[in-house]
DNA sequence: ACCTGAACACCGTTCAAGT
DNA sequence: ACCTGAACACCGTTCAAGT
């Protein structure tokens, strides 16, 4: 009784965390709240209000220090960042990279690597299109890293969570594309 | 009375063009074919495998010639291809990259990537990496721009379709970060 | 081989009404 | 401000039984 918006979010994350997102039902959480499902639009507009919310509290709770002077390890420290705080949540991946995509949320990331790039001498034209780049390829290979762990953890496959492939190795193949533009011969 | 699994397929593609993925219900493919909906699980094990084999649908029909004859000129293809065919169909980009995620299928494209990025000079241990984070960056890209295109056309945005990242701008920083790594100097 | 009919166990969302 | 109760309009899936 009387809970407030930040007990219903910090109740979907723990429901989002134990149990995955399939059983992130705005009944469910009602359950969980002791309260009738309609309650929950008292605090939220919509379920996919609810997993924005649900996403940037889970980017939230990934912030890390920077500490990097140079550029290409900026971005390095947000997209691990950024990676991090997804996989630290059963299904977090999922979330974030689904609410990006519906254009409700999680825009902080991206924001943060527009300003590295633009602070850095990257042409002006290619800055959306690197930090796309890079989160797409961010989500992207989370999404994988955690499906794959959470099959194998549930007995569903046995084999092959040592053949993932490196995050860190796919980034740098970005990044030195990236450095191609901005400094075409070293040292200028 | 008595429809073929190929059916049912063109028919659920069909309604995911004209009304899209929020319409392709088991219930309304079914009363679309004149059936109940229980009957399509006599030629669909799953919504799931009835999503999968859409998507290998979408694909097949995206099919192109291959022309180029370098390694880049070749990848730029495939994920062109790769592009226009999940462009070509409502949320078209949404239920590949979905089923592709759930790994049940659109294992075609990527296989094709690997085997380019494997016959170009590209190191073993880069194929998987390569392929993926080109993989990862087409989806993202063309989600990205068939669900803007679609708030468009629906009328909830007026403005920012012109700002749309370039596809083949991106496209070319991954491949040009691969490019160091095959030949470090230009002719050899 | 292909389909029906009926049921099971769920969904998100709305809305008048209560405290 | 926060919640109840009840309803509306749906879902995917199973399964015995029919032709």
């Amino acid at each position: 009784m009387a809970h407030h918006r930040s007990d219903v979010l910090a109740h979907a994350v723990a429901l989002l965390d134990t149990h995955g997102l399939a059983a992130l039902t705005m009944r469910r959480l009602g359950a969980e709240l002791d309260v009738q499902p309609s309650a929950i639009y008292h605090h939220f507009a919509s379920k996919q209000a609810l997993l924005a919310a649900v996403a940037d509290e889970i980017l939230a709770r990934g912030a890390r220090p920077r500490e990097a002077a140079e550029w290409p390890d900026r971005l390095r420290e947000v997209c691990s960042e950024l990676r991090l705080a997804m996989l630290a949540v059963t299904d977090g991946a999922d979330v974030v990279a689904t609410v990006w995509a519906f254009g409700l949320g999680a825009a902080a990331p991206v924001a943060e690597l527009e300003k590295v790039l633009a602070d850095a001498d990257v042409p002006a034209e290619l800055v959306p299109v690197a930090s796309r780049a890079l989160v797409h390829y961010v989500f992207g290979h989370a999404f994988e890293e955690q499906t794959a762990r959470q099959a194998v953890s549930l007995g569903a496959v046995e084999r092959s969570l040592e053949s993932l492939p490196d995050f860190d190795l796919g980034l740098d193949l970005v990044i030195d594309g990236l450095r191609a533009r901005v400094s075409p011969r070293p040292g200028v």
